[in-house]
RNA sequence: GGCCCGUUCGUCUAUCGGCCAGGACGCCAGGUUUUCAUCCUGGAAAGAGGGGUUCGAUUCCCCUACGGGCUACCA
């Protein structure tokens, strides 16, 4: 049987880093196992429900090229893949175990309980207790006489809900594939909510029935389920259905380890936390983080492949699908480190073609094609390829190409020479013959070791009149593509503000 | 508080009882370069603590400490 994952958020606000990781570890599990991904949204809390939210989680793993095979939006052969339209088969399901005493309805108020929740810090909804609570099971309330309805049709008032009735007896073992046997105590598990009072279910029967009815092989999900994994498996001993196995993938930790990552961070040390734009949010995509070297870090993180040490921690998804397998996960959690996500990019980035790129960032370029024909924008971005990390620095590195510069008089005043004025004099007649570049480079040279000007001095004067700063790209590049208009004009703008600097 | 999971350089990780504890990011130093960056070379940097088991433990077991998760009619 081919394995079947899916990745199930709740669609209550966007797509970060954490869920993205999940969606992207069941990716690598469906196809390394030629399995089947699948998206499903469980939209089952109407109170936390974001209408924008369905459409950032299908953009953003479209984006990053994990992409679902079976979901709301293509379909597939267990649909709907969307929970707020499959609550008829939760109410027959819920009726089942009604039918079959698995489950009882309850009728304490939320008030009630969270007043015992008060009094006691280990209250616990349970076998021990619930005999003395109002619901069903109760002899003494007047609840009792619902105790043998066969669905919630038959509950003649509102306001109820329908709880799992729990009746271990003995240590309960379930199995986590990646921690091995987790072993719990019957009296520290809760007879959950199922059915909520507004008739929805609750995450625990919506997610387990959807499961069994889409033939869900592996469930892998991250590591805040798992104390939640002993009722799953109770509900899946209710209906009799054998369940599929199990894995919790740790969770990924804030730069400060101050808890797991949420949405409600947005940004960590400056860094976003989406993949694309949520409101006034920019996503990484938006800054210039490429799609395969988000994929490519997030996948190292929490994971590594057998032969690490002797490989290269670049690569794309495709390359590794063949090498995926659970056995190089890690049981702790992870600490996002942003440092590594930008180097991963700037590899990315130069291992990339001009017009990959060109395509990839057209974003950051409407400067460039307003100054330069394509052929030179082209050109350009060969230039100050090396340079580039994130997108976001095309502005920033092609600013030279497109305007005149603001000097930095600090930088200028510490390169600041005798030689400054003739200098200035010299390139400036010397630039009627910069279309040869070749040899307008050697006379450059040639003229400053005629008149004893070091080269050095030479250059950075040369540097800070065109570049406004001491970094930059190669000078005679610049020199090449900027009009000799221009470079005359930051050749007269630093004679202008010489007596500023000297 | 209770329950569960976890613990190797600052961070991500390799090691499946015998390792000079390896790699990557970051950091530091040197080199290349007309500058910065890139690139190349080198360096500092780790097994939480205590008990066992064993000829031998980072590796297996227990305790403690620390970290994280859960503790909703949220997922």
């Amino acid at each position: 049987m081919k394995p079947r994952v899916r990745f199930a958020p709740s669609p209550t606000g966007p797509l970060h880093l954490g869920g993205i990781r999940t969606a992207l570890f069941n990716y690598l599990f469906a196809k390394s196992t030629r399995g089947t991904f699948i998206l499903r949204i469980e939209d089952t809390d109407r109170s936390r429900y974001h209408p924008e939210s369905e459409k950032h989680i299908v953009d953003s793993l479209n984006w990053l090229g994990i992409p679902p095979d079976e979901s709301p939006t293509i379909g597939g052969p267990y649909g709907p893949y969307r929970q707020s339209q499959r609550l008829d088969i939760y109410k027959k399901h819920i009726d089942i175990l009604l039918r079959d005493k698995k489950a009882y309805v309850a009728f304490d108020t939320s008030e009630g309980l969270e007043q015992l929740r008060n009094k006691d810090k280990s209250f616990l909804y349970n076998q021990s207790n619930r005999k003395e609570l109002a619901n069903s099971l109760n002899p003494q309330s007047i609840y009792h006489k619902y105790q043998n309805i066969r669905s919630i049709d038959d509950v003649d008032v509102e306001n109820f809900v329908v709880r799992l009735k729990v009746n271990q007896s003995r240590p309960f073992e379930v199995v986590d594939e990646l921690r091995g046997i987790i072993t719990v105590e019957t009296q520290t598990l809760e007879d959950k909510v199922l059915l909520k009072r507004d008739g929805w279910p609750t995450y625990h029967l919506a997610d387990i029935v959807d499961d069994y009815l889409m033939k869900i092989t592996h469930v892998v999900r991250g590591e805040e389920w798992l104390p939640s994994l002993p009722i799953h498996r109770v509900i899946y001993d209710a209906f009799g259905w054998n369940a599929p196995k199990f894995l919790h993938l740790p969770l990924l930790l804030r730069p400060d380890k101050k808890g797991k990552i949420s949405k409600r961070d947005a940004v960590l040390n400056g860094y976003p936390i989406f993949a694309l734009r949520w409101e006034k949010f920019a996503g990484l995509k938006e800054l210039g983080y490429l799609p395969h070297a988000i994929i490519n870090y997030l996948t190292l993180l929490g994971w590594s492949p057998k032969d690490l040490s002797q490989r290269n921690e670049i690569f794309s998804v495709d390359q590794l699908i063949p090498d995926f397998t659970v056995r190089g996960l890690q049981k702790n959690p992870a600490v996002v480190d942003f440092d590594k996500l930008k180097w991963t990019n700037r590899q990315h980035v130069s291992d990339s073609s001009t017009s990959e790129i060109l395509n990839q960032f057209d974003s950051f370029l409407t400067e460039l094609y307003q100054t330069y024909p394509p052929s030179d924008v082209e050109n350009i971005i060969g230039l100050i390829k090396n340079r580039i990390e994130i997108g976001a620095d095309i502005t920033k590195e092609a600013n030279v190409f497109i305007r005149e510069p603001q000097i930095n008089l600090n930088e200028a005043q510490k390169v600041y020479t005798e030689h400054w004025g003739a200098i200035l004099d010299y390139f400036q007649s010397a630039l009627d013959f910069k279309e040869n570049a070749s040899l307008f480079k050697k006379n450059i040279f040639k003229w400053a070791k005629s008149k004893n000007i070091p080269l050095r001095i030479m250059m950075q004067t040369l540097r800070i009149t065109i570049v406004g700063q001491l970094s930059g790209p190669d000078l005679f590049d610049i020199i090449n593509f900027v009009s000799r208009d221009s470079l005359i004009k930051r050749v007269q703008h630093t004679k202008s503000i010489t007596s500023k600097i000297n």
